[in-house]
DNA sequence: CTAGTTTTTGTTACCGATAACAATATCCCT
DNA sequence: AGGGATATTGTTATCGGTAACAAAAACTAG
């Protein structure tokens, strides 16, 4: 690794004979130089290896293009296509996502949060509408447009792009009992950390319960059960307690695969001695054998919202607008799982 | 929104009646002050709800905490773990991953290290060793350490983190041929973007051919084929011309799921009929019913390996150590997929 | 050809922090 | 008590750009 000092754009006026003024505006596009100047600048700037600052530029114009984003894990397909969403519908105004997980832990939201507007993001993305007092404090007082996404917060801080997780579990409900399901269970975890999950488990509760069905088999843990292994051993304890059941919606795609298979080794056919539902389109449901019934947001159109409602926010300078509150459709994806 | 300008360390400073310098090393662990004017300050940093400005402290600094760190998606579990091993053994330095995805597009790749340069990182972490000549152009003279990891270059730019995808390739090759499969399969992308896919490939076949068992059974796609519903076409036409294919391995665990989907749904017993053999340890493979015999090679732990790489060269003020050379081990998990 | 307009380029003053050095204040020991 | 060491705080310059304004050059039309 040679030491060499990286090149500053007064290297390339120098070497041009132009200021430096001129050399920043011939390397943005949206400001003007004759082509000829231009075309000169943007030749020395390349031979001599010469990047912006990003930094620098920044702190002179006050607009670092830094968009943070907070998701609960960065290992789950369906916050990664809102990620990538929101990446590419941000892509073309020069807006870059500064990504931050928060292990669905509430208290390293808040930290994250601190940091993230540490470096002076131009908006903030944050997931679910459920945060600390202090949290929320910084978010209010941060002076950047922020976007709660993936819920449907009662009193939101600023623009919201998401949808009701109660729906989407009543929704699956009514298919249950609509297949003829009458002893219906539940799998998930609980409120504090998967708060989208619970909301979920509560539209659910609710509908089961509205419609005469017992609400004894909800089987639920203190961590969320958004894994496949969580999910096979939720449904070995919930057949072991209730081996009748003859549904079960899990808060996750995943954890409804893996208490497909628990059901599958316990000698159980899919949907005939039990149906299966879960949550969230994962590829794993679409693949699965059956394949599993399960609710599609659109993970991915969640994120183009985002940038939408991003860059239109940015883009109105008087504040006049009101915020955003855009209701994503929930889908329900009937598949084989559960055709009673 | 109130669009009050964020209060700045001067203002702290004025509040507290001390230098904004004093402020500033009030603020910073590695600086001294004394405790008392330690205290009002911070106390008087938390009430006016002060929030440093990373941009400005960088700049002056030479010193952002940016680590940038380049992979092929974000919707990929194994990548997901190394960017979690890879932040949480950063976290305690204060550096910050700032994570950018190519879609496994080379020239995509380019365009990112160009932006992320711009963020004046104090490190850059890629994820392969085939890079565009341009791009290596950017790794080399931007003057921060760079690691690549998850492959195992034969002309490292500089600090490297991986293994031989080739080896992994070789690795599976005999288990099967050990199990006793005789008329083996592969399926999985082509060269130009799934490269360590391809080098697998390239392992697995010198080993069968080395064997001496035919090398025909090869699917290919020039897209790379790391999907469920990929294997799962892909299982389907490689049955369809080669029905008496005993075993396959697949360049994923996600397509070596999809192709034992298509075996099962065309009546085939896994492993008597056929055996399946993916890659990359994932959930799915844990799970699946049969679990499906793969190959671990640790994604967090490289991450964690990167962060202790990253520590020390930014450590080693002197440069006089040689960049370092990691190879991770690849362990291959026998399931009953391949149970001969 | 000249005044007015437009285009192109330059000058100066920051953005908000920290490094480096300087100046006090405090401490400790003989 | 005095002098050197240490701890604490302040001053100044600067990091690498851009905004805002100013000036020079090129163009336009009567």
């Amino acid at each position: 690794m040679p030491k060499i000092k990286t090149p500053t754009m007064s290297d390339v006026a120098r070497l041009t004979g132009f200021s430096s003024m001129t050399v920043s505006r011939a390397l943005r596009a949206d400001t003007s130089t004759s082509d000829e100047t231009r075309l000169k600048i943007l030749d020395a700037a390349d031979k001599l290896g010469y990047v912006l600052d990003g930094t620098a530029a920044g702190l002179s114009s006050r607009k670092t293009g830094f968009v943070a984003v907070i998701i609960p894990s960065i290992n789950n397909a369906n916050f990664a296509f809102t990620v990538r969403g929101l990446t590419e519908g941000l892509r073309n105004s020069g807006l870059q996502v500064l990504l931050g997980y928060t292990d669905y832990k509430m208290d390293e939201e808040e930290r994250l949060v601190k940091t993230l507007l540490t470096r002076r993001p131009e908006a903030l993305v944050i997931t679910g509408g459920v945060h600390t007092e202090r949290c929320r404090q910084y978010l209010y007082s941060s002076g950047v447009p922020i976007v709660e996404m993936w819920d449907s917060p009662p009193s939101p801080i600023d623009h919201v792009v998401g949808f009701s997780n109660a729906r989407a579990g009543r929704i699956m409900a009514r298919h249950l009992y609509d297949q003829g399901y009458r002893k219906i269970g539940f799998i998930g975890g609980d409120t504090d950390s998967d708060i989208r999950g619970a909301d979920r488990r509560r539209g659910f509760v609710e509908t089961i319960s509205d419609f005469g069905l017992g609400t004894d088999r909800l089987w639920q843990s203190d961590q969320p059960v958004l894994t496949m292994a969580g999910g096979a051993k939720a449904m070995h304890e919930l057949l072991d307690q209730y081996p009748d059941t003859d549904a079960v919606m899990c808060a996750s795609d995943l954890s409804a695969f893996g208490a497909m298979m628990t059901c599958q080794k316990r000698g159980l056919t899919i949907p005939d001695d039990i149906a299966i539902a879960g949550f969230g389109a994962y590829d794993i449901s679409a693949n699965a054998l059956p394949e599993i019934t399960t609710i599609d947001v659109g993970a991915r159109g969640i994120g183009t919202q985002v940038a939408e409602v991003i860059k239109s926010s940015l883009a109105d300078k008087t504040h006049s607008k009101d915020p955003a509150n855009i209701d994503i459709p929930t889908r329900l994806i009937v598949r084989k799982s559960t055709a009673g």
